[in-house]
DNA sequence: CCACATCTTGTTATCGATAACAAGCACGGA
DNA sequence: TCCGTGCTTGTTATCGATAACAAGATGTGG
């Protein structure tokens, strides 16, 4: 292959005398070694001499040489990538897990590929996964607290390790998830150890795990007290439908304390309550979930429970990257306890 | 190159015998045609005959055959990937434009690779676009309104086309932006037409383009209405850093309207004053930025300045393939107009 | 009926890196 | 002194696709 003369020192060029991106080849070349060689030093691989390595680093320097990826994946067959999941909502969990995911896998030297759901049906999700696939991700982390127990989704899971965070455990996936059952049971507790004599629940879309789990650990707890269980509501996550739950049950006067699935829920709700007359919390306690930033600043402060969103993320990613490194290893699940943080939209039963 | 005995139909092996995933030879194996054809078939090339294309087409499933994007890549100089640089804020602004800048560039066919710069320091974004560099991404979407005219990330726009979203302009780089000054503009003119001497301002920080364009925004309206500029405060976009500039305005009797530069400090600032005392919108109007999910259901209903997100993410997306097509054509910039939502923060001026 | 354009398909070289293997060298123990 | 071991570096083959070129088949106008 004629390189064409190489006129100067910054800038390689091509039989046509075009600029061209430096190569590794340049690199040696420059250096005065072999490609190999630059190749090892730019992987750390331990065996090369100080001054071959300093030679080379000084090199790619003034070449202003960067590594193809491309090549890289095709020759080594390992792409360092993992590919995330997420569905098309705009939301503090989602942002906040998508963020830690991202840190945990670039400390861990992977980048980030990004798909979005079109939906949370199975075939949407399928088909995200399909187009991370074809990146050649070598893990996947579903953001994707939904049941997706598909023989689609399990199909990629069986070949491309996957982790699902808050979602549900399939035979190949594992799942790294925070303890929604418990979730529940936290803020129903508290509500009854305020003396409320029940408490009612807005609950999210039943496809979504969190939803389902969260009910029944407000049910549990429920029962656990030999308390009555109220007609469960539901909302699709959105402020308003927490408003839409508010308007109705601001119209049931024995009902004095909620446990809302979010806090963007609870806050339509209260908002709605709020329209009715009823106080939050003097006549109506509200419990939220997720602890997001407003929180503690809309009106009332928000009871709710906290779920560690960094530290879940940090958590997929480690279980993600031990299962690229050995795929025989069986998956697991790992659930992460939440946390109740008591603010001024819960107060004792006033009779 | 020993193929080994093809036993399976649909599992090739390799030389030893061991599972390998299906390569482009294989289909064409398979379909009895070369591996061009296949390559023609599968990206959409015209001239070929129905027949063959379905030939192949019914390999590629029997065999689960799936493209390997880094050898694609590798040989045909396009990886069909951008890049998209964020902040590691979790707020409302930033989720919506990575979402709708995925949306917008996987319609297009492009996958999306993420990075987050660990500050909004110039050298954190170099870092990050640095990692994307090196993925090869085609374009890189900078989602960071803050000033980065330094010299390194100049040297990565220039080779890389760059669009900035809400940044600052750059030699190279091109801007999408929501017109700030008019934000702050509408925001101020709002509240002057309710009767309010003047209006008081709650920035964010220096750095952000945002901030200083809303400020600038401000500062022009009062002065073409003659009143009095007075002295600006500061957060960091936080809740808490609203809530601090709201326990200094609440102390200020002759304080009536306050534009803040987002909504989650304005709900911050609003606990504040109503701590101190202060009813809003009774004493004191206020207006906030980006009309999060939340606005219109806490209490009391935020008085706001939209911001289309999701356009603004889609124009950038379009400009910046645009670049990617044609990469002589010399960067421009757009400008978005925002949207002034009026709720019930915001009351006339009471005397 | 021939020359020429067009459609369809195949062949070969190539992208830029790494794996596997090999070779040269220094060093220490028998 | 000789040989094996380990360190350092180089050589060659290969990953899986596409670009560029080539060639046979088909059709069309003069």
């Amino acid at each position: 292959m004629a390189k064409g003369h190489q006129m100067s020192t910054t800038r390689r060029l091509d039989a046509n005398g075009r600029a061209r991106t430096p190569s590794m080849a340049d690199v040696a070349a420059h250096a005065g070694v072999s490609a190999q060689t630059v190749s090892r030093v730019l992987s750390g691989h331990p065996n090369v001499q100080p001054a071959t390595r300093d030679r080379v680093l000084a090199s790619v320097d003034e070449l202003g040489y960067r590594m193809n990826n491309a090549a890289r994946s095709l020759s080594s067959g390992r792409t360092r990538t993992i590919g995330v999941v997420v569905l098309p909502t705009v939301d503090y969990s989602g942002a906040a897990v998508t963020h830690g995911v991202e840190s945990a896998a670039r400390r861990a030297g992977y980048a980030v590929n990004i798909s979005t759901a079109s939906s949370p049906d199975p075939a949407a999700i399928a088909a995200a996964m399909t187009r991370l696939d074809r990146q050649s991700v070598e893990g996947i982390v579903l953001v994707v607290p939904v049941a997706t127990g598909t023989d689609e989704v399990e199909t990629i899971a069986r070949r491309i390790p996957t982790v699902t965070i808050d979602g549900s455990r399939t035979m190949s996936s594992e799942v790294v998830a925070i303890d929604q059952f418990e979730v529940g049971r936290l803020a129903t507790e508290h509500l009854l150890s305020l003396g409320h004599p029940t408490v009612w629940h807005v609950a999210g879309p039943d496809e979504w795990l969190d939803s389902t789990g969260r009910a029944a650990g407000w049910r549990a707890a429920l029962e656990a007290a030999g308390r009555e269980v109220p007609p469960l509501l539901h909302g699709d996550w959105s402020p308003e439908s927490g408003y839409q739950a508010g308007l109705l049950l601001g119209r049931i006067p024995e009902a004095t304390a909620v446990f809302v699935a979010s806090d963007e829920m609870a806050f339509g709700a209260i908002r709605a309550l709020h329209e009715l007359g009823r106080r939050v919390p003097e006549d109506l306690s509200v419990v939220g979930v997720d602890d997001i930033a407003l929180a503690a600043y809309c009106s009332p402060a928000l009871t709710t429970v906290a779920q560690p969103f960094g530290d879940i993320a940090a958590l997929a990613v480690e279980h993600l990257l031990r299962r690229i490194d050995d795929p025989t290893a069986p998956p697991a699940s790992t659930e992460v306890a939440a946390q109740l943080v008591i603010r001024s939209s819960t107060a004792p039963y006033a009779g």
